[in-house]
DNA sequence: GACCTGAGATTTGTATACAATACTATTTGT
DNA sequence: ACAAATAGTATTGTATACAAATCTCAGGTC
């Protein structure tokens, strides 16, 4: 519901109310806010109070810049540990991507799949399940969720090229060189965000205006 | 319970267990092993079984590895946006932490207090909910929590002056160097570890043979 | 008019009961 | 002797009740 936006930022999460809603008792629902809390998706009061989480254009600046610190950290590792069978995998996930987004109609939902099973795979091999809990905090977010679909033909282009090169890194077993890759992949994702945010508040204020 | 060794690893956690142990209900108890998890701290079957986490030399490097890139990556902020009252702060805690020290018999739980507010200044400054929340998953470690006690006086001594340091680096704004020094810090604490770790296991191999 | 106070409403914390699922060990069939 | 089936036990998932805390807002005080 947060992801959708059904449930706007700031709006209180009482217990009771959402149990209804989903139609369940509150059990599951307290165990359901705890998570989504240590995502940062929802805050809490020093009184116990849940709500939707606001996140600040400062806010995503800084998760991005973590996830590209940690996704860089992660593509190192996978080139340093990296299989012949695991590389297979990890082509395979660009090409189902690069498949989706040549369709007549770029497929948006094909592109976050093979997106995140492209990632998912190196992750895999980084051999990190400490390194995978961190990314596990950084990656569903609203905003990496929502940016995709402003993306233009050439913007989902651009991010399978750069898969390519990350998997000529792999190739090579160049850590150094997928580290660089992958945190520029990462860092231009959030630029590319900012702008459409950017873009998005002007218009509002435009909106506004008239 | 775990952190004390009270509760060997491996070690089988059910609810009903544990809440009579402690004296309270399953629900209090589910929600501390689902944060326990979170932490690696307890781990879970497929099968929703939890159990204590067996932390093995590779998962501790692993650990300390990250930690040293993200309190490096803290240091750096830290020192980009240092405040003198900040500073002065951070200089009290490691005057705090240098006093226990300097005791005839070291206040090991005194530095430890210094240390942890020291590095909690530190994220104070840098700034970053997010970072300050990965942290918080990496510092209360059995193995971190553990390790001071082991330290002698001149390895007390050492994490004191590469303290100060750090206080240099901050008092210069330098961030590149605040993050060299606290990486340096995390992993000099991390082969401090190792060793005495490696000592251990060989002591009580020989204890065995015996 | 600003600020405290307290009763009622709201919300969260904990205990407990029962249902659903997973595990263990014995039995049964081959 | 070994594997599959099964009954009984153990464990977790969910619902619900009540206690504790927090919040809201009307009414009073300075």
């Amino acid at each position: 519901m947060i992801l959708s936006g059904e449930l706007p930022a700031g709006a209180q999460l009482a217990e009771e109310a959402l149990a209804e809603r989903c139609g369940v008792s509150r059990t599951p629902v307290r165990e359901a806010l705890r998570r989504l809390e240590s995502d940062l998706l929802v805050t809490r009061t020093d009184t116990q109070r849940s709500f939707v989480a606001d996140w600040s254009i400062d806010d995503v600046a800084d998760a991005f810049e973590l996830r590209a610190m940690l996704e860089g950290k992660a593509a190192r590792r996978a080139a340093e540990r990296m299989s012949d069978e695991a590389l297979e995998r990890i082509r395979a996930a660009n090409r189902r991507l690069g498949e989706a987004i040549r369709k007549p109609v770029p497929d948006v939902a094909g592109f976050l799949e093979g997106n995140r099973d492209f990632h998912a795979a190196i992750l895999d091999v980084a051999g990190s399940r400490r390194l995978a809990a961190l990314l596990a905090t950084l990656i569903e977010q609203p905003v990496v969720w929502r940016t995709a679909h402003h993306y233009g033909r050439e913007a989902l282009h651009r991010s399978y090229g750069e898969h390519e090169e990350l998997i000529a890194a792999f190739a090579r077993r160049d850590g150094a060189w997928a580290e660089a890759i992958m945190t520029g992949h990462i860092l231009r994702a959030y630029h590319a965000y900012a702008d459409a945010h950017r873009g998005l508040a002007e218009q509002s204020q435009r909106e506004a205006a008239e």
